[in-house]
Formats: structure tokens, C-alpha cells, sequence
DNA sequence: ACTACGTCCTGCGAGC
DNA sequence: TGCTCGCAGGACGTAG
């Protein structure tokens, strides 16, 4: 599933193929959620950039294309415009075609006008990796609401971009049971700092390809064979032996250690 | 306003 | 071997 890390890698790539073309063509599934797709057909790409999953292709006329990814989605060059899990196409005035390609078709594609946007990207939290982004943010954030640490973080609420893998990753390695409700200070520094070396770490790796993700050359990251601890259960621990368990938080698999993080 | 849970979607792995 | 069934999950809709 494409978070932070995988979304930024593919920006790194797309921002220097799109800015400054112009948008020829454009084709789209019947579904609602990509239709808007063939909205653009004539703008100009001025730059692709990124909130949190998001990526906003920022275009002339006061417009944006928002892309979220969802579980499946890539965005590609693509030839073969028959593939059957190509959700939308555009055709680039350098002759290439960029592809979105969403087997689960989970992602979605919206026009924003004027920077207005919608749902969650209208009420995201900071980027981890800028400077709004502190532990006593975090701690604040958490403080508002009663519901599981994890299922804060995935909310995109208190910080923008952790999604399943890197929330347990972070949650395992700051030693926080991610099922708590409430967290010391201390202990969101500590979440603080890891949810950042988590994803910086991750960024470096090119990402984590599980099953679908690649970049947008179509090249698989590197970070799966760095995870400690999502995915693990049943395997050990790597600090201290014991098995990682497997729970379901709020709908979502989760991998924990019951001795490294505290309940 | 907030929390919890169902829904979307399809490939895949487990189990018979 | 071949089939059915349930699972995976981010964002969003809805119910309470």
C-alpha cells in the first residue's frame, strides 16, 4: 500500500517527466472515482507535488488533479493502453502516455479549484518531515481523542502520510502497544522520532514492495527487507526473541511485540 | 462532534 | 487438481 514514502518516490520521478507539458489527450474508466481524469485534457503540468498520500498535479488555470493511490495504484508509463486494469491514461505532448494502473481500484481521481480541497486531504495533519511536525504536536493531537494510537495515525489526522505498514513499523520501534488510548509525553517523542526514522529510512529504500508497488519507472523498493516488524507475526522478535503476535485494531491487521511494546 | 463499523474491489491463499 | 470462501486495506459513508 503506497504511503508516504512509496507517494514521494514517485513524485521525485514524475515531477521532472510532467512539468511544463501539456496535457493532449486523456481516457478514463467508467467509474465515478476516475472520471475526472479526462478533466485536464489541455492544461499544463506545472509541477507534481505531495500531501501526505496525495499527489497534486498542479496545473494552469487555478486547478488541481488530486491522485490518491489507494491500495494498488501506480501511475506509469504506459504503451499498452488495452491493459485491463488501467483505470486512466493520459497522453503527454512528448509523446508519452503516463498510466494509472489500479488493480483493486481503491485509488481516486479529483479536480480541486483554487487549492480548495475535500475529506481528508482538507483536514490532513503536518508532514512528518517538516518542522510543524514535533513531539508536542503529536502528543496534543492524541490528546483530543480517546481512540487507539494506531487508529489516530492511520486517520491522517495527527500526521500526514503513516499508513499500516510504516504505523506498526513505528509503533514497534518507539515500543508503544499500538492499541493504547492514551500516551505519555515521553512516549510521543519517542513515536514522534520513530514515525520520521521510519519514514526517512523507507524514503532511501525507494519504498516497501509487498505485492504491487513500484515507482513510477516500474521498479520495486528495497525497504521490505528492512521491516522489523510488520508482516513478522509468528516470526521472532528481532530485539528480543519473543513471537510477534497478530491482532486486528479497529479493522486493520496489526503486528506487535507483547514484551518490547508496552500496554 | 466524535467513535465504530460497514463498504468498496479483486487477486490470492487456505481449506475442502 | 479444482473449486469456494474469506482476507487484505485507505478513505469515506453512515449509524449511534
Amino acid at each position: 500500500m503506497p504511503e508516504l514514502p512509496e507517494v514521494e518516490s514517485i513524485r521525485r520521478q514524475l515531477d521532472p517527466w510532467l512539468a511544463g507539458h501539456q496535457v493532449l489527450s486523456s481516457n478514463s474508466h467508467a467509474s465515478a472515482k476516475f472520471a475526472p481524469a479526462e478533466e485536464i485534457v489541455g492544461m499544463t503540468i506545472e509541477s507534481v507535488k505531495r500531501r501526505g498520500k496525495y499527489l497534486l498535479f498542479d496545473l494552469d488555470d487555478n486547478r488541481e488533479m488530486v491522485i490518491h493511490l489507494g491500495m494498488t495504484g501506480q501511475l506509469i508509463p504506459v504503451k499498452d493502453l488495452s491493459d485491463p486494469y488501467l483505470r486512466a491514461w493520459w497522453e503527454i505532448d512528448d509523446g508519452t502516455f503516463l498510466g494509472f494502473r489500479d488493480v483493486r481500484r481503491f485509488g481516486r481521481i479529483r479536480i480541486a479549484v483554487n487549492g480548495v480541497y475535500e475529506g481528508t486531504l482538507a483536514q490532513l495533519g503536518p508532514e512528518p518531515l517538516s518542522d510543524a511536525f514535533t513531539p508536542e504536536h503529536l502528543y496534543a493531537a492524541c490528546k483530543r481523542s480517546t481512540r487507539k494510537i494506531k487508529t489516530q495515525l492511520l486517520s491522517q489526522k495527527p500526521v500526514a502520510g503513516v499508513g499500516n505498514i510504516y504505523a506498526d513499523e513505528a509503533c514497534f520501534r518507539s515500543g508503544i502497544y499500538p492499541g493504547l488510548r492514551k500516551i505519555t509525553k515521553d512516549q510521543a517523542r519517542r513515536l514522534h522520532d520513530e514515525i520520521r526514522n521510519v519514514l526517512l529510512v523507507a524514503l532511501g529504500n525507494g519504498g516497501t514492495t509487498l505485492r504491487d508497488y513500484v515507482n513510477a519507472e516500474g521498479k520495486k523498493g528495497q525497504n521490505q527487507e528492512f521491516l522489523l516488524c510488520y508482516g513478522r507475526w509468528n516470526e521472532p522478535c528481532l530485539i528480543c526473541g519473543t513471537v510477534l503476535q497478530r491482532t486486528v485494531l479497529d479493522g486493520r491487521g496489526t503486528t506487535y511485540c507483547r514484551n518490547c511494546q508496552s500496554r
